[in-house]
DNA sequence: GCCTCCCGCCATGTC
DNA sequence: GACATGGCGGGAGGC
């Protein structure tokens, strides 16, 4: 396969090759570029020039070398850093251009109303400094890390070609922003902790994009849980309190490769993905770091803390995996993040681009939105041939309704996170969330074509091997995080429990001769009270049940109807399905993937987590090298990376 | 007055 | 010793 290596010295090229037909616009965007010397004279820090030397060059052709810059040619073109990133962006490819466009077109409003602003300033302040530069140097804002990072990224393609290698620069990138490196390492630690880079030489980083994303923070939900941050975030956010007692690693250090912003930002997406309500306030965050690292919870390292955690999430927004909330408290404010990434990965589609990014998917527009518009209805588990049904408290009743053309279990209350996960909508208009419902459940088919098949086809893999197996009980579903955090994390059912549980069926091909069991009566203690503690529903019954069930109300995409499929509801602890998809396991009184735990009075199949403790052993060398994932880097172990000056880990993502 | 976070010093580690 | 990396906190802009 041909490899094409793209730098940005290539996207230069093209840049130049374009230059002199349409975009050398004279007068303006000289002067631009003088006063952006000039103002480049006056930022750029005078002690990096001498104590470093490094900056003394702009060339491009020394790729690999560190270039020495002139100051007097930082910025070697006329243009302003903006043009320079429209022009690259869209001289690259169709693929970039229609990037842009597609940036443009869903960026989010806030956001959108926001650079466009930026831009304006920009310009504004290009101008300005023509006349007055003494005093109209760039604002904040407009050398913010965020905007910074936007910019960065739009360099980049979402999701490159396989095909393509695209290399990064430390020092072209810097060059081309007009920034020093150290604001580069900011945003590049950033994306490597979510493996959108990866480091493969000196001052050299390849492009991925966001094509390992979904990958990357599969593997970060379940690290987390394994860390046992569900149990320490979703406490802080509910006390409000800092009570510092709860430390939850055994692995701690205050080695300055664990303080790194890859390994803390990482752990920042951690708290959102495990999260009940998926927010996070910095405080918690910051306490929650500061406890892990056992450093002294001074007050000096709490600031410090929420400065890296600053700049964490200003490139995490400019990825918009999550946007900034204001809580408003009687003393003063309280940042507080929102995650509004990509929610309910599992391992069946987790190469599977989503491309969320664009257009602002607040957690509660991920895959629950819909169930909001019926309130008996907040978290749903696809059921599917095999799957075992976690515990459920038999002293809540499990309900059959009809309306629907979904055909659900539920058991327990509502789910608090579900409850109140639908903020951003709140603030929309009627049309405006009318169509991000309708893009939201267009998503929702897609995602749930995808992921049925994989689950189907999981789930045969499961019968075959005879038993329930609790990977596939808990990967099953697109929104097993939901489900799981309301299992273990609002309930603090550490056994597994679920407190409250939906499941639905949809009429998926494949499907037809699935059966479940309905509670029969009471049970007691948890167990059932008789033997088999259910009843079977006829499928001819629930069939014309959904059949008058209503659409309009919740249509996702389903069937109207469950076709012939004979179902036996299962209350109590029993996650026994009386049938399987396959017609050899008609009349199977079993689980269809085998023994079914409560048999022999096991507790449920979701077996995590275990304790903070505990898991921190066994997962203990998550965070003992920065940037190193387990499951994502397999050669991790084999790097040692080092913390101020890393060696070079040529290849490592290759695992991927 | 507090929040936010830019800026750059300088420690650490690699070559 | 030179250089890459990045932790860290002062301090100022912004709200």
């Amino acid at each position: 396969m041909e490899i094409k290596c793209l730098s940005l010295k290539d996207l230069l090229n093209i840049r130049t090759l374009m230059n002199k037909s349409s975009f050398d616009e004279p007068g303006s965007i000289n002067e631009q570029k003088e006063n952006i010397s000039m103002e480049r004279k006056k930022t750029t820090p005078l002690k990096s020039e001498s104590v470093t030397g490094h900056w003394k060059v702009s060339s491009l052709d020394i790729a690999h070398i560190t270039p020495i810059k002139h100051p007097e040619r930082a910025h070697p073109d006329p243009w302003t850093p903006t043009a320079n990133l429209k022009m690259l962006s869209s001289a690259a490819s169709p693929e970039i251009r229609n990037r842009e466009m597609k940036k443009t077109l869903f960026r989010p409003l806030e956001n959108e109303e926001k650079m466009i602003e930026e831009e304006v300033e920009m310009d504004e302040s290009c101008q300005y400094e023509a006349s007055d530069d003494a005093e109209r140097r760039p604002s904040r804002k407009q050398k913010s890390l965020g905007l910074l990072c936007q910019k960065f990224l739009a360099l980049y393609p979402d999701y490159p070609e396989t095909s393509e290698s695209i290399s990064i620069s430390l020092d072209e990138v810097a060059t081309c922003l007009a920034v020093e490196r150290r604001r580069i390492y900011d945003i590049v630690n950033v994306l490597e902790s979510l493996m959108l880079v990866s480091r493969s030489a000196k001052n050299m980083y390849v492009w991925h994009g966001r094509s390992r994303l979904v990958q990357t923070l599969q593997e970060l939900h379940r690290a987390a849980r394994e860390q046992g941050y569900h149990l320490q975030i979703n406490q802080r956010e509910e006390h409000c309190a800092y009570a510092g007692t709860h430390v939850l690693s055994a692995h701690t250090s205050s080695r300055r490769k664990d303080k790194s912003l890859r390994i803390m930002s990482q752990k920042f997406v951690m708290l959102f993905l495990v999260s009940k309500s998926h927010t996070v306030t910095l405080d918690s965050a910051a306490k929650i770091l500061i406890e892990e690292g056992q450093d002294e919870s001074s007050d000096s390292k709490y600031k410090t803390k929420v400065r890296r955690l600053y700049d964490i999430a200003n490139v995490l927004t400019s990825l918009n995996l999550i946007k900034k909330l204001q809580l408003k408290e009687e003393k003063g404010r309280k940042p507080v993040f929102e995650w509004i990434g990509p929610l309910g990965f599992h391992n069946s589609n987790a190469d599977e681009p989503v491309d969320y990014s664009r257009k602002s998917l607040g957690s509660s527009e991920a895959p629950r939105i819909q169930f909001e518009e019926s309130a008996a209805l907040p978290s749903v588990t696809p059921v599917l041939p095999g799957m075992s049904f976690p515990s459920v408290p038999a002293s809540t009743p499990l309900a059959y309704l009809p309306q629907t053309p979904l055909l659900m279990l539920y058991s327990g209350h509502l789910s608090e996170g579900i409850a109140h996960s639908s903020p951003p909508s709140k603030h929309l208009g009627k049309r405006e969330r009318q169509e991000e419902d309708e893009e939201d459940l267009a998503t929702q088919r897609k995602r749930r074509s995808v992921s049925i098949e994989s689950e189907v086809a999981e789930t045969e893999s499961c019968s075959s091997r005879g038993r329930n197996s609790p990977a596939v009980s808990r990967e099953m579903s697109p929104w097993n995080m939901a489900v799981d955090e309301e299992e273990e994390g609002a309930s603090g059912a550490i056994d597994g429990q679920l407190s409250s549980h939906y499941l639905y069926v949809p009429n998926t091909a494949g499907l037809n001769s699935l059966k479940f069991l309905m509670p029969g009566g009471h049970t007691q203690g948890g167990m059932p009270a008789v033997a088999m503690p259910c009843f079977l529903v006829p499928s001819p019954l629930i069939a014309s049940s959904m059949a008058s069930g209503s659409e309009e109300v919740m249509n996702y995409g389903f069937p109207s109807m469950l076709s012939p499929a004979r179902f036996v509801m299962a209350g109590g602890a029993y996650g026994v399905t009386e049938g399987l998809s396959s017609p050899d396991h008609h009349g199977n009184k079993e689980a269809g993937c085998g023994s079914s735990p409560r048999a022999s009075g096991t507790p449920p199949l979701l077996k995590t987590p275990v304790t903070p403790k505990d898991a921190v052993l066994g997962s203990k060398s998550f965070f003992e090298t920065p940037g190193d994932f387990p499951a994502l880097t397999s050669q991790s172990a084999a790097r040692k990376r080092g913390s101020a000056q890393r060696r070079l880990d040529v290849g490592h993502f290759s695992a991927n």
